[in-house]
DNA sequence: GAGACGTGGTC
DNA sequence: TGACCAAGTCT
């Protein structure tokens, strides 16, 4: 008999309460394999479910299994990740795709120590493919569990992930782990909410310190001041094409395709100016103020220039890599 | 360990 | 409408 963790009991109970309650229909709960799970885990990394489902689908009509990813370029899986933010994370796909290619034979690793030292993959993400796709008794501890944990025991605000990471541990149901850790997840994304706590229909509302309680505000995420930045891109373009550039720069958007922030300098007189506006984007760190020149051509030419620069056709802008401020202005065009 | 890193939805 | 929120990881 093995022994149980502290309050593997509560795991147990959000177990089978997922079972009944839990969200089944998400895409990636079907046809489980590690591949699936880590793709889906790395879109949802602070990522609403809502907006990674079409992603996810969209990723597994291109690569349905690992093996068809192995032979993609950063490029398309830059493509793939257009409009989701964060894209650093599919470059980080890209190198982990790479790395299971070279060094573990095309099989995604078993060995959780194997699978935290992929690229993109941390404790939390780690734990959730080990769980999920292997069975293996790894904790995960995203916002959803800190929150339903943080409840559960009445832990004041900014308590440190060291106690969180335990609390974690000691609360799995290591029988069931598969419903266990989608339950705590769902049971943080549909019941222990945010802001009010649908404590009633809670399956831990006899073991929670702050059930029916008023006082179980979560405490906001520290505001950061937003620092203003102003950038300014030229589409230069003719009846068919216009002139993407690569953003090879270790800042915002790297390795996307963007446009030129400048006039090459053998374009001089060869366009007319049709549009000239700014447009205000918001990142989570930062406001841009983005300046677009829309500069038409009778012909495109080839630019003289340093950069790495494309010429792509206006109706196929989505198999690029490209910000959403960049995609809205070409699909307008 | 604080800051960087996207986007869409809500109120 | 601007502030805030939503399945983290890396440096």
């Amino acid at each position: 008999m093995q022994k149980l963790f502290p309050n593997e009991r509560l795991g147990r109970k959000i177990s089978k309460w997922y079972l009944l309650h839990g969200r089944h229909d998400l895409p990636w709960r079907k046809s489980i394999s590690p591949y699936r799970v880590w793709i889906s885990e790395i879109m949802l990394q602070q990522t609403q479910v809502v907006t990674a489902i079409p992603f996810f689908k969209r990723f597994m009509r291109q690569y349905p299994t690992l093996k068809s990813i192995l032979g993609a370029s950063e490029d398309e899986v830059l493509a793939l990740w257009s409009g989701l933010g964060y894209y650093r994370r599919a470059r980080y796909i890209f190198q982990t795709k790479e790395i299971i290619k070279n060094l573990y034979k095309g099989k995604f690793p078993k060995d959780f120590d194997s699978i935290l030292s992929l690229p993109g993959i941390g404790r939390s993400t780690a734990g959730a493919i080990a769980s999920i796709a292997h069975n293996q008794p790894f904790p995960i501890l995203d916002t959803n569990v800190k929150r339903v944990l943080q409840r559960l025991h009445a832990l004041p605000d900014n308590i440190n992930d060291k106690l969180m990471w335990e609390l974690a541990t000691h609360i799995q149901d290591r029988k069931d782990l598969f419903p266990y850790t989608q339950g705590i997840m769902d049971l943080g994304a549909t019941v222990c909410l945010t802001k009010e706590p649908l404590c009633k229909r809670c399956p831990l509302k006899k073991d929670c310190k702050s059930a029916f309680q008023l006082n179980t505000q979560i405490s906001p995420r520290k505001i950061i001041q937003k620092k203003k930045m102003a950038l300014k891109f030229y589409l230069f373009f003719d009846n068919e094409q216009f002139l993407a550039q690569k953003n090879n720069e270790l800042s915002i958007w790297s390795g996307l395709w963007l446009l030129p922030p400048e006039i090459p300098i053998n374009f001089v007189n060869k366009y007319t100016v049709s549009k000239d506006f700014t447009v205000t984007h918001q990142l989570s760190h930062r406001t841009l103020e983005i300046t677009f020149v829309v500069c038409k051509m009778k012909r495109l030419l080839r630019p003289k220039t340093n950069h790495e620069y494309k010429t792509v056709k206006i109706n196929s802008y989505f198999d690029l890599g490209m910000p959403k401020p960049i995609t809205q202005l070409i699909k307008n065009l």
